[in-house]
DNA sequence: CCCTTCTTCAACCATTTGGTTGACAAGGCC
DNA sequence: GGCCTTGTCAACCAAATGGTTGAAGAAGGG
């Protein structure tokens, strides 16, 4: 299988998935609970938190014969962490082009990196 | 096809691409650059490429022969704007909550869902 | 014990995904 | 004009995804 990023960018990319992780920040929810608003198999939800649960973003325990889904938010920190660190890099380059985007593809002088010599 | 937040999880979800988001951060690059440290055909970069273009994450201009690829940054903040929604509400549950977990294990009172009353 | 409730497992199916190869379009260069 | 470079389009393929139905496991209630 995928490295965990991966699997926790492929678990939000779908809608349901993302609405079952929203309801879970509210409070947890057994499966039955947690297919109810969703026009699927109750099948069909026990796959999701399957995969929910192997990107790490909910943990199952039992109770009965009920299965208590448990959002575990850190892991979008995993996600966070990795989005500002290039949204910054990026804005931090927009930044300092600015005005310059001209003379980058002015192929004269080739300075692409005016302010940030330590690309590499 | 699915909505944008959808498009751009998904577009994340791949190691190869997500490196190349992180490589456009640096600075704009032609489909043959960005396609030099993969081990796969130029073709499947293309592709690889298309699924950015079509989340909104990179727009490709044309300069004779060649496509350079640019990232738009702001989409990231569509993902880290839900991520952080959601992950602040789950904290704000666990501190809520916090030495509380034991009642709500607590058989007596079966109330399972104390906010959303209208389940099935 | 049997029955009901809650949930998963298994098999199957259609669609999407990520890769391949081969052809071709777009645009400088000799 | 012909060629070389750069990149995309098209057809194809294997594997993964998201759904289905049917059967079965796990745990309490009568």
């Amino acid at each position: 299988m995928a490295d965990q990023l991966s699997r926790v960018f492929a678990a939000l990319a779908d809608p349901t998935r993302r609405d079952m992780v929203a309801r879970l920040t509210e409070a947890d929810h057994t499966v039955g609970d947690l297919a109810a608003p969703y026009d699927v198999s109750l099948q069909a939800v026990s796959k999701h938190l399957k995969v929910l649960e192997d990107a790490g973003l909910v943990t199952r325990t039992r109770e009965a014969q009920r299965r208590p889904v448990h959002l575990e938010a850190e892991v979008l920190d995993l996600m966070t962490k990795w989005i500002e660190r290039y949204r910054r890099r990026a804005e931090e380059r927009f930044a300092a082009l600015d005005g310059v985007l001209a003379q980058m593809q002015d192929d004269e002088q080739p300075h692409p990196n005016p302010q940030e010599g330590t690309a590499s």
